[in-house]
DNA sequence: GTCAGGCTTCAAGTGCACTTGAAGTCAAGC
DNA sequence: GCTTGACTTCAAGTGCACTTGAAGCCTGAC
C-alpha cells in the first residue's frame, strides 16, 4: 500500500470527523485495513466513497438507503465514474419531487394562510391524514 | 364554554395523536382549560393553531421557533386571517432557499458525479467545510 | 527515553419530536 | 352496578446519526 491514509488523514481530507468514519465502518459504508497495531489504514479510494455518503445525505437519503447504494459498487475493482453515474441516475427524480412539494407549500402560504383557509378540516396542504402515519417515534422532517 | 373540544376530538379533527397534543401543551405551543375532574377541554381555535404547527413542520421550522412565532399572535383575543398572515411572510424566502441548495445539488448530479470530480477536495457541492460543523449531536436532515 | 498527540475499543450520551407503558380516574351506555 | 373506552400523569423508550468520555496502546519528534 503505497499512499494508504490514516483515519486523521481521511478525517482532514473529507471534513468528516474521525468518530464519523469510524460509525461508518461499523455500519459497513466504508472499510479498512489494519496495521500490526490495530490501527486503520484506508485506501484513496474511500474519499470518494465518503463524499458520496456526504452528497447523499444532502441529497435526504439515510444511511440504510446510502449502505444499499454503495453495495451496489463492483468489489473487484475500484469503481470510476460510471459507476458512481448509475447509482445517482434515480436522485434527480427525488430531487425534483421535493422541489415540487416545497413550490407547493409555498403557493400554500398564500392560498391557505391568506386566504384564511387554514383548517386541518378542508387544507389540502396541511393534509393531516397522509402527514407522518406508520414511520415509527423519532424527529420528523419535510412531509 | 359552548363548544369546547376534548383532546379526542381535538386529534380526529387535526389528525394528530393525543399524546403529540399533551406533548405540544407541555412544551407550551398550545393551551387548554380544565374540567373539575381535570380533563383537558380546548377552545376550538386550537385546531387552527394545530394546523399552523403542522403546516410550520413542513416548512422546516422547529417547534422551538414554531414556539417563538406563536408567541407573536395576540393573546387577548381569538387571532384572526392577518394575524396568521404576518407569521408566515417570512417563510417564502425560507421556502425559495431551500429550493435554490436542490437545484445547486441537482445540477451537481451531473456536473460533478457525471464529470467524475466528486471529490471532497474540489467539489464545491460536496462542501466538506461548512456543512455540518456546530450543530451538536443528533440527525441532521438537508445541509 | 519521554512526552505529546493520534490511535484503539466500548459504553453511554445527545437532540429532536414524539410514542409507549404503567397505573390509575372518569364518563356514558346497558 | 358494571363494563368499556376515554381520559389523567409520569417515566422511559424510539430512531437517527452521530459525539463524548474513559481507559489504554502506539508513533514520531526531540
Amino acid at each position: 500500500m503505497d499512499t494508504a491514509l490514516t483515519i486523521g488523514e481521511v478525517a482532514k481530507r473529507s471534513g468528516v470527523a474521525t468518530s464519523a468514519l469510524r460509525f461508518y465502518e461499523a455500519e459497513g459504508l466504508i472499510h479498512s485495513e489494519r496495521t500490526d497495531s490495530g490501527h486503520r489504514r484506508y485506501p484513496r479510494a474511500v474519499i470518494r466513497r465518503v463524499a458520496f455518503i456526504v452528497f447523499a445525505q444532502k441529497i435526504g437519503l439515510s444511511l440504510d438507503e446510502i449502505r444499499t447504494e454503495l453495495a451496489k459498487l463492483p468489489s473487484h475493482r475500484v469503481p470510476e465514474r460510471a459507476d458512481w453515474a448509475k447509482l445517482s441516475a434515480g436522485w434527480t427524480k427525488r430531487i425534483r419531487a421535493r422541489i415540487a412539494e416545497l413550490e407547493k407549500l409555498e403557493a400554500g402560504l398564500t392560498e391557505c394562510i391568506g386566504c384564511g383557509c387554514l383548517s386541518l378540516d378542508r387544507c389540502k396542504l396541511a393534509n393531516p391524514g397522509d402527514r407522518i402515519a406508520a414511520r415509527g417515534p423519532g424527529p420528523r422532517f419535510w412531509m
